[in-house]
DNA sequence: CGCCAGGCGGGGG
DNA sequence: CCCCCGCCTGGC
């Protein structure tokens, strides 16, 4: 299946912080998504995976969106964005499984990157489905369900440290219907946020990333350091609330915003 | 060694 | 309600 280049670049989608399982090959990217191994590679005139679920792909890589107006409206909005959104022009936000999402940003909390990745890939080789693609061996992300009934050592060797129980919490919660995972479709974005906070390991942070990278709730303004620098730095708020400051200044395409500054704020500052 | 990394929970003021 | 501290682990 064939991708248009026009708005999309993988490095930026996929070194925008929003995907941990995606890593660079020889002329593109392969990842576990969904519960299969995906590869995109490069070419002249066009992305091409080997993904035949056209579905799938669009959904998931939000082709049907027009990035184009997007960018155009958001430069609009003030003097920082222009550069922001050039720096990172083909991010797409991707709609990822909600609860992959869940596990991944509670582990992220308090972590740098390249350790969060090794974690979820250890927790997937551990406690995840063994499959294969084309005589490649790859681990599915577990289920709830596999994870629900484990007692906090048991997760030792993925060494994920405090955040263990945290992950064991949301288990047993999504497994048992106290975190309604489906339910968050149908939700507002704040109806969504108070949900998710009920997991432990779960804050406005983790919580407004899986509003946004799981839900499509491109509204909310997910706040970490890289934010906090970048409001600080490039658009001198002193203690103004970011999260009020976001609303306001980008409104509906807040989440789409925080992308392009985290993108830019991660390669300038 | 100390410090930091894409926060959070718990306690105290 | 806000602020402050400690935190698994690994890399520097």
């Amino acid at each position: 299946m064939q991708i248009p280049k026009r708005d999309f670049c993988l490095e930026h989608t996929f070194e925008c912080g929003q995907c941990f399982r995606w890593n660079q090959t020889q002329g593109g990217y392969s990842g576990v998504v969904g519960g299969r191994l995906i590869s995109v590679t490069e070419q002249p005139d066009c992305f091409v995976t080997d993904c035949g679920d056209e579905q799938f792909i669009t959904r998931y890589f939000d082709l049907g969106r027009d990035y184009a107006a997007l960018k155009q409206q958001l430069c609009g909005l003030d003097e920082v964005l222009p550069e922001a959104v050039a720096s990172g022009c083909g991010i797409r936000i991707l709609r990822q499984d909600p609860w992959e999402t869940l596990v991944s940003f509670i582990i992220s909390a308090n972590n740098n990157i390249p350790r969060i990745k090794g974690i979820i890939e250890r927790l997937c080789m551990q406690f995840g489905e063994a499959r294969e693609q084309d005589g490649v061996r790859y681990y599915a992300f577990p289920a709830p369900e596999a994870l629900c009934g484990l007692r906090t050592e048991q997760l030792g060797g993925i060494r994920s440290g405090y955040r263990a129980q945290y992950i064991l919490d949301a288990a047993r919660k999504v497994a048992d219907g106290t975190a309604p995972l489906g339910a968050i479709e149908r939700m507002t974005a704040e109806e969504g946020r108070v949900c998710l906070k009920q997991i432990l390991g779960v804050g406005d942070k983790v919580a407004d990333c899986i509003l946004l990278f799981a839900y499509g709730k491109f509204e909310v303004f997910p706040c970490d350091v890289w934010i906090r620098r970048v409001l600080e730095r490039l658009y001198r708020i002193g203690n103004c609330d970011p999260a009020l400051f976001a609303q306001q200044r980008f409104g509906a395409l807040a989440g789409f915003a925080q992308q392009y500054l985290f993108y830019y704020g991660r390669t300038l500052l």
